[in-house]
DNA sequence: TATGATTGTTAGACAAGCCTAACAATTCGG
DNA sequence: CCGAATTGTTAGGCTTGTCTAACAATCATA
């Protein structure tokens, strides 16, 4: 397969490394590359081959049997894919009502592929639903029914007028 | 890069090349090469090179120098791989407020990685606030103003009891 | 129907990223 | 402080999927 550019300039397989990074503390504290192979579950040569290039690119700190550390650079594209993996955890464990290993799973898939501005407009999303208890917290009891019993509630069935009232009525 | 397995036993670019045969009308008629290199945006040889391979796994029939058309088995994987593309890109430009083009972007990407699970509450995510006017039409007005003020409209203020009341109060 | 334009295929190279096998450095327990 | 266990690297191979260049088939039209 080719190449696999995220919208931010890097791998999807570079991103997880550098995430998987930052989650061993590699801001902080030195890192070692056969923790970072279980993490990311790969066998050490390709952390090694890994670890060069990111090095080339000043992502990290790390020379010959050495420590591996992040870099400030590293670190920030580091922090932005755990931003990422965080929301969209949330989205699909909060607002789908996914189990958490399965909302993991999917985030960390997404994470790699979603366009910026998707990214934060479903951020907003969830930021959004976790803070407003009316169109937020109510709507994912509503949803809830909606998933146990295949069909509306009874307070939203009856009167839908398509989408004649989706601007307007609020606030 | 590596193989790229979707959730589906297919390879991201499998998939893409089943769905643009079905978008060229590969289940009826039949469809030429030069299409479809276009529709994917590829050369030439890659396009034969990857129907050979699906022509292995019985999903097109494609003999040298002919045209291309989906087997039954084919169009059952693109109508899916279609299925979740239309889903992705309305719940993108739906529920989120994306442009379209953008959000078929994403779709397209997200298409490839999601899990069933994943993509089945996406789907009834979409079809609830598409078809609820309260937790649904509702939600994306509140959504809206959220996303233009910045904060949130003053029916979900002040009265906010965290996820206290996330259950129980519906139908 | 001959010929030039278009379309399609083959061959072969290349990039990413993974792997295994073999070797090298480091670390740790006695 | 020395040898075994652990950790890390190098070398080289494989797969997926792309590309270009060269060649082959088909088509379309004069």
């Amino acid at each position: 397969m080719v190449k696999q550019e995220t919208q931010r300039g890097q791998t999807a397989s570079m991103e997880d490394y550098l995430e998987a990074i930052a989650n061993l503390g590699g801001e902080r504290k030195a890192v070692r590359v056969k923790q970072l192979s279980e993490m990311v579950g790969v066998k050490m040569p390709s952390v090694t081959s890994a670890l060069k290039k990111l090095s080339e690119q000043e992502l990290v700190e790390h020379e010959r049997y050495g420590r591996i550390k992040l870099t400030p650079e590293g670190g920030k594209v580091a922090r932005d894919v755990i931003r990422r993996h965080e929301a969209l955890t949330r989205f699909f464990s909060q607002a789908l009502g996914i189990d958490q290993d399965l909302a993991e799973e999917d985030a960390c898939k997404i994470e790699h592929v979603i366009s910026p501005l998707g990214m934060e407009r479903l951020t907003k999303f969830v930021e959004f639903i976790e803070a407003c208890p009316l169109g937020g917290a109510n709507f994912p009891s509503r949803y809830e029914y909606y998933l146990e019993h295949g069909e509306l509630p009874r307070d939203c069935r009856g009167e839908a007028s398509g989408k004649g009232n989706r601007k307007g009525e609020v606030s």
